[in-house]
DNA sequence: GTAAGGATTGGC
DNA sequence: CCAATCCTTACT
């Protein structure tokens, strides 16, 4: 039996929150009452200012804005000019954190997969524990999680660029 | 106003 | 290996 994620899980530090993911599912519904639930496969965490590959470490902008709001709130973003990626702001408010969301069943890499179930800027601000267009259930059954190096952000030098903070679900065969 | 670069992907 | 493509940020 599935339930719907509530406040209180975002709201835990990301280091709590991510590694919880993978093995949870993503449910969209559309306009037209159509819904599609995926499993999530791969996440990773993105840790405060401190954190040089989490955007909020070049300043509270605009941009950066939502991941200073409470756990729960869904932070977009577009990289390389056609790719929004999807992320979950985790923490307490003040504590900018997020969980950036690279793999769900169907869809490998965090660009195929916003574009799969058609996630863009208007999500950007969305609540995930009052939102009836998307949020993610807890099935309940227990997950077995391994961590990894997180990808893309050598920029972010050391110790930002070693730390283990992707985490897979293992059994699944698509990341090999 | 101008310029540089990116939490990716797919094609060569 | 490398280009696509455009928004955000930093700087003049």
């Amino acid at each position: 039996m599935s339930r719907r994620l509530e406040r209180s899980f975002y709201t835990r530090d990301v280091l709590s929150v991510a590694p919880e993911l993978p093995g949870k599912v993503l449910v969209r519904r559309y306009e037209d009452g159509s819904i599609l639930r995926k499993t999530i496969l791969e996440v990773e965490a993105y840790r405060g200012v401190e954190d040089l590959a989490c955007h909020a470490s070049k300043g509270r902008t605009k941009r950066t804005e939502i991941m200073y709001h409470t756990g729960g709130m869904i932070y977009m973003y577009l990289i390389y000019g056609m790719y929004w990626m999807l992320n979950f702001v985790t923490g307490e408010k003040e504590t900018p954190q997020a969980v950036l969301i690279r793999g769900i069943e169907g869809f490998n890499g965090p660009g195929r997969l916003t574009r799969g179930l058609t996630l863009d800027k208007s999500f950007y601000g969305v609540d995930l524990v009052t939102s009836d267009m998307i949020w993610v259930e807890d099935t309940g059954d227990q997950q077995a999680i391994i961590s990894a190096k997180r990808i893309g952000i050598d920029y972010a030098g050391d110790p930002w660029k070693n730390m283990n903070w992707r985490f897979v679900l293992t059994g699944d065969n698509s990341y090999e």
